[in-house]
DNA sequence: AACGCTATCAACCGCTCTCGC
DNA sequence: AGCGAGAGCGGTTGATAGCGT
């Protein structure tokens, strides 16, 4: 007969236990994991505490404006795609922004956490966002996009958040992160669809 | 000091998706 | 095509720390 397993907090000689385990053996296999360390834990809790806790270059403790403004306009473009906004912060856990999000962004609207910018910059913003193609709701402004170079230039692209990508001349954005937005839309677009993305988009903005 | 309320966040749960057979 | 196992995701829960009365 099985032991039953652990709930609850981990203790730090688990976390240890863990850590080598998958350090030595590698990520993955989290069934294996669980029986082969030792632990008395599910293959699901050691794959959560791995992943949102020991993992390495886990970056913990308060958010930063940056971080925070991501998130809102992250939000405001994919709702509750947590894992897929933690995709674009690196270090953060689908769960940490998930409970940044509900703990502190969700109470006020988002707009107020932009307030810094100028009334003509925001309006300016706003009308970007709302020509901002959006995946889910297949809602897209026609004139919006008037050609698919991007499509073309994605390929060349840095995506990491250290290297944003050089916008040309005629971006109509106005601070950093707005800049991204067009592109992290080509990012939903390639996660959702991968190689049919083109396809995809020549469907819904062109057809 | 004691109590109640609220905020925070780690962890669990149930569901869906993917993949191999 | 159908099934089962494993992995991942988002919603929710519960422990506890902090604060006010």
């Amino acid at each position: 007969m099985e032991a039953k397993l652990k709930k609850g907090f981990w203790k730090p000689e688990e976390d240890m236990i863990l850590k080598k385990y998958v350090e030595s053996h590698g990520e993955g296999n989290w069934t294996v994991v669980a029986k082969k360390s030792g632990l008395v834990r599910s293959a699901k809790s050691c794959r959560l505490r791995w992943k949102n806790y020991l993992r390495p270059n886990i970056k913990r403790g308060m958010m930063s404006e940056d971080e925070r403004d991501l998130i809102i306009r992250l939000h405001k473009l994919l709702g509750n795609r947590w894992s897929l906004i933690a995709g674009r912060l690196p270090g953060r856990t689908d769960n940490e922004v998930k409970n940044y999000w509900n703990t502190h962004l969700n109470k006020r609207a988002s707009r107020d956490q932009i307030k810094h910018l100028d009334s003509k910059t925001e309006e300016k913003r706003e009308e970007n966002l709302e020509t901002t193609m959006t995946v889910s709701t297949n809602v897209v402004e026609r004139d919006a996009v008037t050609d698919t170079s991007w499509v073309e230039s994605l390929t060349n692209v840095d995506y990491s958040m250290n290297m944003p990508p050089l916008l040309p001349d005629y971006s109509p954005f106005f601070n950093n992160y707005d800049a991204f937005m067009p592109i992290f839309d080509n990012f939903v677009l390639l996660e959702t669809f991968g190689s049919r993305a083109d396809e995809i988009i020549q469907e819904t903005v062109f057809m």
